[in-house]
DNA sequence: GGTTACCTTTGGATCGTTCCAATCACCCAG
DNA sequence: CTGGGTGATTGGAACGATCCAAAGGTAACC
C-alpha cells in the first residue's frame, strides 16, 4: 500500500442541501440535469452550489454507480514524440468523451510495466490503451490487470497466446503494406539494386516490413541479394555504424528501404561520410515520418504514420469496446502514407 | 455530467471474508500490513486473495480515508518532446511515490485549459502540475479548481495577481540567463548583428529570454536595431513564414537568438529556401535541447534544460507540498546549460 | 367527497473501503 | 474463583454520491 495525502474539507451535497432547505437526493437531481426536478428549485440549488463552490466528487459517484471515468494510458516510451503525439491524441478524444487518461510509461521495461499496470489497475480505470513494452508477455498483462477490463493494443503485440474468453482489440500499422510502397516508389524509381537497412527480425513491426519489401521485389521480379539485408539497433548512432555492410560487397545497392527514420538518418550519416551524396548517389526511404524527415538534408522520403490520428483512433475503439463489452474483438490495421521528398531519387546513369 | 461506464463484477472485501471466514475488517487489516493479525491467519487470507484475484479498490479507500492517491498534470502542449520528456519525468517520479498521473493536455488554449482542469478536479487529484495555456490567467485556474488543492506552476507563469492566502509553487527555467549566455558566446564568435526571434512578448518566458539577450548586447555596448526582433508563433511552421521579417530591411543580422529550438528549425528552413547556409551564412542557436538539436543540419547550439530531470523536480516540488502544505510558498529557478554545437558560426568576412 | 393521475420530493439503503470502540479468548497472578 | 492484561478480531458507522420505492401535494374528473 502506498503512501496517500489527506486533502482539505469539501463542500458536499448535503452542505448543498442543508444551505438551501431541500434533500440530498434532490441536489443530485439537479447535477444529474434531471428533468424532474422543478424550475423554480432548480434555480435555487444551482445557486447554492455556486455560493459555496461545489465541485462534484466523481470517485464517490463512479463508487455507488459501479461506473468509471477514467482510461489509462500505458506506453513503452512517452518521450519518444511518435508516443507523445500519440497520447497527444488519446486524450484529446477521451476528454471529449468525458474520461480522464490515466498515464504510465514504462520505460521498455516488462518489470516495470507490471508494477505500473498493478498500480493503474487499483484506480479502476474503465479500459486500458497498452503500447507494450519490449518483451512483456500477454500473460503477465493479464495477471496484473485481470481479465475483465478491456484493452486496446497498440503498436505491438505482446509474447504468448491470448486465452479464448478475453475479447483485447488491437490497432496495428499496416507495416508491410508500407515498406511495400517505399520499394515500389524506389522500383518506379528505376533503382533494381534495393537494399533493406536496420532494425532486428525478432521484432514483429520489423518482420512485417521485411515482408512487405520482398512483396515489392518479387512483384517486380527482382532477384533479392542476401547482402541486401543488413540489420542494425533502431537507433541513428547504431544504424551509422552497420552501414559499411551495405557496401561490402560488389554489386552495391543504389536504394535503400530503411526500417525507420533513426536508421535512415544514421545511414545518410554513413554516406556522407563515404562521400556519397544521399538523395544522389544513393537513395533512401524511411519510416515514421518523424518532424525531422522534413528538415534533413535532403528532406526524407518516408511513411506517414499520422500518430496523433491513432491516438484519437485507439481512443475510439476503447470507447467502442465500452458502449459495446461483448462485440467481437477488433483489429484495426492503420493505413500508412508514402510522403515522397527528396532522399528518394531515381538512380545515377553510369 | 459526462458519459461514464459500467465495469465487471468486482470481487471485495466482503468475498474475501466470507471466503476464508474472517471479518472484513480484518481482511483490509492485512491489506495494509498491520502488525495486529495472527500470523496464520494473514496467510490464510492473502492466499485467498489470491485464490480470488481480489484488486483493491483505491477510490473506495480514497474516499473513506479523505486522501487522494493521484497527480494531475496539465500541459499546454504534450505533443511538443520538451513536455513529453518533462511528462516522462512526473509520472516516473511520481509513480515511485505511489501516485498515479492523470494527464490533461489544453493545447494551447486557455478555454481548453478550463474544461480540462474542471473535469480533472473532479477526480480529486492531490495536487496539479501545471504548465499554463498562452494567455490563461491566476484568476482562471483558481476559479476552475478552488484554493484547496496545491498547484506547481511550471515554466510559465498565468497572468493576473495571485491573492496571498493561496500558496502555489513555481518552477521555472532560467530564461533570462540562457539568453544571456546564447547571446554572449554568438558575440564572443563575433557576431554584432544579432537578431531575436520567435515567440510572443506577452508569454512570461518569452520576455525574459528577450531581457537576458537585451542584457547581453547591452554590456557589449551593442545597439540593438528595431527590426532585429520579430515575433512568431512558438512552433516550427509559424516561424518558418515569420522568418522573412528579419530579412526584409538592410542591416540584416549575421546571427539570431531563437525563441526555441522549434523556432529555430523553422528559421533554418526558411534560411535553406532563401539559398542561405545555416550555421555558414548564419549563425544560429535555439532553446530546449530537444533531441532533435543534436541531429538536425547542422547541429544546433542552444540551452540545455534537461526536461526530464525538470519532470522530477516538479514531482518531488508537489510531494513535498503535500507533506507539508503549510510550508511557505518556493520558487525554484532551474538552471540552463548552453551547449556549442555547429549552428553558431562566426560571420562571415565580407 | 373520493378516486386517479401527475409532478416533485425524499428517506434510507447502498457502493467498497477504513476507523473506532467494543468484544472475545486466553493466560497468569492473587 | 476472580480480575486484569494482552493479543486478535469484529460489528457498525462513516466517506459522498446514487438508486429506489414510497410519499406528499395539486389538480382534474366522475
Amino acid at each position: 500500500m502506498e503512501s496517500q495525502t489527506p486533502v482539505g474539507r469539501k463542500i458536499t451535497l448535503n452542505d448543498i442541501a442543508a444551505g438551501c432547505g431541500v434533500s440530498r437526493a434532490t441536489v443530485s437531481l439537479v447535477l444529474r440535469g434531471s428533468p424532474l426536478v422543478n424550475k423554480a428549485t432548480r434555480a435555487r440549488v444551482e445557486e447554492e452550489l455556486r455560493r459555496q463552490g461545489y465541485v462534484y466528487n466523481r470517485a464517490a459517484a463512479n463508487l455507488r454507480r459501479r461506473t468509471s471515468s477514467s482510461i489509462a494510458l500505458v506506453l513503452n516510451e512517452l518521450a519518444n514524440p511518435f508516443f507523445a503525439e500519440f497520447a497527444a491524441g488519446v486524450d484529446e478524444t477521451l476528454g471529449e468523451a468525458g474520461f480522464v487518461t490515466l498515464l504510465g510509461s514504462t520505460g521498455e521495461s516488462s518489470t516495470r510495466q507490471q508494477a505500473v499496470l498493478g498500480s493503474l489497475i487499483e484506480h479502476g480505470p474503465g479500459g486500458i490503451i497498452l503500447s507494450p513494452a519490449e518483451g512483456s508477455s500477454t500473460e503477465e498483462v493479464l495477471a496484473a490487470i485481470g481479465a475483465h477490463t478491456p484493452v486496446v493494443l497498440f503498436n505491438r503485440e505482446p509474447g504468448g497466446p491470448l486465452p479464448g474468453h478475453v475479447r483485447w482489440d488491437r490497432l496495428m500499422l499496416d507495416n508491410q503494406r508500407g515498406a511495400r510502397l517505399a520499394t515500389e516508389h524506389l522500383i518506379r524509381q528505376g533503382h533494381r539494386r534495393i537494399a533493406m537497412f536496420g532494425g532486428h527480425d525478432h521484432a514483429s513491426s520489423c518482420r512485417e516490413r521485411h515482408a512487405g519489401y520482398l512483396e515489392a521485389m518479387q512483384a517486380a521480379g527482382i532477384e533479392v541479394q542476401p547482402h541486401w539485408r543488413v540489420e542494425s539497433k533502431p537507433t541513428r548512432l547504431d544504424a551509422a555504424h552497420a552501414a559499411a555492410g551495405l557496401f561490402a560487397l560488389g554489386d552495391a545497392p543504389t536504394a535503400v528501404v530503411c526500417y525507420n527514420d533513426a536508421v535512415a538518418f544514421g545511414l545518410m550519416l554513413a554516406l556522407n561520410q563515404r562521400g556519397l551524396q544521399p538523395g544522389r548517389d544513393v537513395a533512401i526511404t524511411g519510416f515514421d515520418d518523424v518532424a525531422e524527415a522534413a528538415m534533413s538534408t535532403p528532406t526524407l522520403t518516408t511513411l506517414s504514420t499520422a500518430p496523433r490520428a491513432r491516438g484519437r483512433q485507439a481512443a475510439e475503439l476503447i470507447l467502442a469496446r465500452l458502449r459495446e463489452p461483448q462485440s467481437e474483438s477488433r483489429a484495426v490495421i492503420a493505413p500508412v502514407e508514402l510522403v515522397v521528398r527528396e532522399s528518394s531519387c531515381p538512380p545515377i546513369q553510369p
